[in-house]
DNA sequence: CGCCATGATTCGCC
DNA sequence: GGCGAATCATGGCG
């Protein structure tokens, strides 16, 4: 305890950790709007699929068991720092009837207790962090649990981009309608026209066949504008 | 298993 | 906030 005496400025490491538990709402004020909040950040530009709702809440419950625990640690290290700064107060103050004990030595111990249980807490964040990420990565990165959209799907949008292949930006009130359509959410229709513009462009030749048939299928549908009941071409 | 298709995410731009 | 571009990670087929 005798050395570590010059003064550090606030850790960057540990500012990062902190501000991380705070956005993960780990850290934060209460508990309800932290992990909501945390869950609405991580999902706001990827719609999470409509039968994601369990999934989602066993990812809050283990958020809060994250939180909980953290919190009586770190509540914990607190009431172990401070009853060992008494111990050390009352150590000295028996000290001091043998010999001198200046203010700025208690001073001086005090901070390096303080130091020392800090870099306890530092580890705790760090852990938890680590944790947190494990959990987001297990639930919430859409990445991992990708399911290709049904043929259906895929057709309602295909009809659409090729019929609209000069301006193929859906509106809002199209995106809804595909979105409903589709049986996806709108994030999810947009995921597909970003995706499909780019790879569209990218090699226009690759898609010729695919926008010959669906420039068919809709001159049909126009010439028809009704469909028989056996026909498997769904337009719409 | 290797490869490509595909849905989602990230980053920079406006 | 939406978009393009690059990238990630999985699905699906041979």
């Amino acid at each position: 305890m005798r050395n570590a005496q010059e003064e550090e400025p606030p850790d960057p490491q540990l500012v990062r950790l902190d501000n991380m538990l705070l956005a993960e709402g780990v850290a934060g004020p209460e508990k309800g709007g932290g992990a909501a909040a945390a869950v609405s950040a991580a999902t706001s530009s990827g719609g999470m699929s409509p039968d994601s709702s369990l999934e989602h809440s066993d990812y809050k419950s283990k958020l809060s068991q994250i939180r909980n625990i953290y919190h009586t640690e770190l509540e914990k290290y607190e009431q172990a720092c401070s009853e060992f700064t008494t111990h050390v107060m009352n150590l000295l103050r028996e000290q001091s009837r043998t010999r001198p004990v200046s203010p700025r030595e208690i001073e001086r111990m005090v901070a390096i207790i303080h130091r020392k249980f800090s870099s306890i807490q530092t580890q705790l964040k760090q852990s938890t962090c680590e944790a947190v990420m494990i959990l987001r990565s297990r639930f919430l990165d859409a990445r991992r649990k990708r399911r290709n959209f049904s043929k259906q799907a895929t057709e309602v949008l295909n009809e659409y981009f090729y019929s609209h292949l000069s301006n193929p930006y859906p509106s809002e009130e199209a995106k809804e309608e595909l979105a409903k359509q589709c049986s996806i959410t709108m994030s999810q229709v947009s995921n597909w026209f970003g995706n499909k513009r780019i790879r569209y462009k990218k090699n226009i030749g690759k898609f010729q066949e695919e926008a010959n048939l669906y420039a068919m299928k809709t001159a049909l549908g126009a010439t028809q504008s009704e469909e028989s009941p056996h026909t498997p071409n769904s337009t719409g």
